[in-house]
DNA sequence: CAGTGGTCTAGACCACTCT
DNA sequence: GAGTGGTCTAGACCACTGG
């Protein structure tokens, strides 16, 4: 086996600093209500005898986990109400029929580009992006109603889709889906992809889907077998 | 809407310092062969004028892309060769048909637990972990051969399982999950989890996977509608 | 032993929000 | 204005690896 590929024995026996830190925390969460106001960093710090970096990064994974939330400048951080996370079927996902602001549309060189920010009532929980050849679907951008995206592809340019075909991966949020997102950069993101074909098999749609990880889930289907 | 759902602005037009590093990291990245040997995280820091713990924001998430791969002491940094990433179909994850170590089985109270790390080669790329209800399953520990699972329950415990719904998230690798995946704690990671029932609707099964972001992604299937 | 990545600290500075 | 979270810096210390 040659080095690079090495699987390192790293024995890390010991307890990292900031997971202690969660361990604390979730038991302070333990007894608390929701919307109750949590501790600021600084005091955690203190009280805690950690960094105040240390203590961030045990919030931040129960952020992520939609335990905490958190606000900028006297907000605070948050307990979290329960049922904020969402189960959001692949089928709708791929269909385009989850609640959403109107996607924007933009003309690019050989294709065209439309991104909306995917909705719960009005919090942001992903951002879809679908990427048309320009050529299969003339003048997209001016007949687009704003209707789920196969539909009207299936209606107006009398598409008929194969399987697309989806695969999932984590991701971190780049700035701009981070604004979208309301999140901060590099938060990590459940990442979903496909490739939609028309009857000739030819690749007519490019999209991807990215959630966040504190707000929504992937509900997927796997069949019972014999 | 009350205040601590309210959906802040927070504007963000600047780019993140560690977001420049990552952009001009890939730029250095795109210039190397599979295997190149990349500059320490010092040297970077003193070329990009920027504090080693941004570097390593940048470097972390190039690694997690699966861009690059770092080893401790003097193994370093390195440029990661192609087709690293498998995709891993939900079947066989739920079928438990995906190689791995053998299971390691513990008894607990009411439940047995069996943990396995799946692999590639030789490479961790992820961990199973099921608990069974003691009851159902009747000296699970000692009859448990190592096979897939699903099959040996239905083989040996007459199962006939229904749909699991699973669903999936992004996580945090805790110390364990770290310490099995050869990964740091904290890595973002890909969580799929279900709940088997027999035939009758009972719960028999609960079970997780957890997946190395960098080296796995997760395929699913979702048929074309009319 | 020198150099690497991994962890943690202390503190500066900023944008933001509530009072 | 005071206090919060968000970002970034400089540096200490450790475990580990290769020459």
């Amino acid at each position: 086996m040659s080095r690079w590929l090495s699987r390192t024995p790293s024995v890390r026996t010991v307890i990292p600093r900031y997971y202690q830190a969660k361990a604390r925390l979730i038991d302070l969460l333990g007894d608390l209500p929701g919307h109750s106001a949590f501790p600021p960093e600084r005091t955690l710090s203190d009280v805690f005898g950690m960094s105040r970096t240390t203590i961030r990064k045990a919030l931040e994974e129960l952020v992520l986990e939609g335990r905490l939330i958190r606000g900028t400048g006297r907000q605070g951080t948050f307990v979290a109400p329960q049922g904020r996370i969402h189960r959001i079927t692949l089928d709708a996902l791929v269909q385009d029929a989850v609640t959403r602001e109107r996607p924007e549309v933009r003309a690019l060189v050989d294709l065209v580009n439309a991104e909306s920010v995917l909705l719960h009532g009005d919090e942001p929980i992903g951002v879809r992006s679908t990427y048309l050849r320009a050529e299969r679907f003339p003048r997209f951008a001016e007949r687009y109603d704003g209707t789920p995206l196969r539909r009207f592809l299936t209606d107006t340019y009398d598409i008929r889709f194969g399987d697309p075909h989806p695969w999932c991966t984590t991701a971190r949020a780049t700035p701009r889906v981070a604004t979208l997102l309301d999140v901060r950069p590099a938060t990590p993101v459940l990442s979903v992809g496909w490739v939609g074909t028309d009857s000739t098999g030819a690749q007519v749609e490019r999209s991807w889907v990215v959630l966040r990880g504190d707000r929504a889930q992937l509900a997927l289907s796997a069949p019972a077998r014999p």
